[in-house]
DNA sequence: GACAATAAAGATGATTTTAGTCCTATTTAT
DNA sequence: ATAAATAGGACTAAAATCATCTTTATTGTC
């Protein structure tokens, strides 16, 4: 349905909430949940594929929880939804060389490459360290609004 | 899952039939069906749809079949997806202003934005006429190989 | 007017994906 | 040991996907 999945809205909001604490502060899932407003043992799924996915550590036990993995500025946001979504293709035709067998003669294919491209190029080009100071900015404006 | 439906890309094949056929045709549903390897019977959904959104127009009873409702050239690719699957929106923040309450605080949205501008942009760039084009350039290519 | 060809429209259904919940491990600091 | 935390699997309801089949409406020809 060419849109994003509540999985990769959450993974996003995970990871930025993790970009937005001091470094090295552990935090927990239920900390990441309310925050967010994402269901708790739903996050718990997908906390689970960002560790795997190598952008998030996790610690059990008592004092455990989640924190980067990497720094926020190595993580993009292209990243965190693929960590959780797989791999992004606009449409199947894109997944590899020969998955649509009406490739060589189909005018339409290079439009979705060029379509993908330029989606991609957005998503990587945003860290969650930029996302975090975006949101920084705008949290402040908020504030001020309010006054 | 951030990618095209059958319903979009099926209606993107047979819209472009319709406008690599000579001007005034009419085709029928088994001859776009086979040429474009969509089963029929769904095929027969999908241009109902086009026809209601003013692509296509259709002729029943003997004699009958589908043409192009307006020139090649002022149909976008764009068009013919959204007419089967509805407007496009890459995250639900995008429906419209406050359908996601995060939208003043949330600094993903923007990213989005611009990232659905991005990709929109290359659909609305691509008429039907564009796409005939290409894909008889690309049919004389592939038949060059053959020799 | 009867008939055949054709699309329109609606009912139905199998399968997959989505968006969760819940329960039982397993790990770990104290 | 115990309490606090994540890990991971089983389960589920609802929706979307990808169709098929049947009936109805329209239209040209004889």
């Amino acid at each position: 349905m060419l849109n994003l999945t509540r999985d990769g809205e959450y993974a996003v909001r995970a990871v930025l909430y993790l970009s937005s604490q001091p470094e090295g502060k552990i935090s927990l899932i239920s900390e990441i949940a309310e925050t967010q407003e994402v269901p708790k043992s739903y996050l718990s799924k997908i906390m689970q594929h960002l560790v795997r996915a190598g952008l998030v550590r996790s610690r059990r036990g008592i004092n455990g929880g989640f924190m980067l993995a990497r720094p926020a500025e190595s993580i993009t946001m292209r990243q965190a939804i693929e960590a959780v979504e797989g791999p992004i293709f606009l449409n199947i035709c894109l997944v590899k060389k020969g998955e649509c067998h009406r490739d060589d003669f189909c005018p339409v294919h290079p439009v979705w490459k060029e379509a993908q491209r330029r989606l991609l190029e957005v998503l990587d080009g945003k860290t969650m360290a930029a996302l975090a100071s975006d949101g920084e900015a705008l949290s402040k404006k908020v504030k001020k609004k309010q006054k």
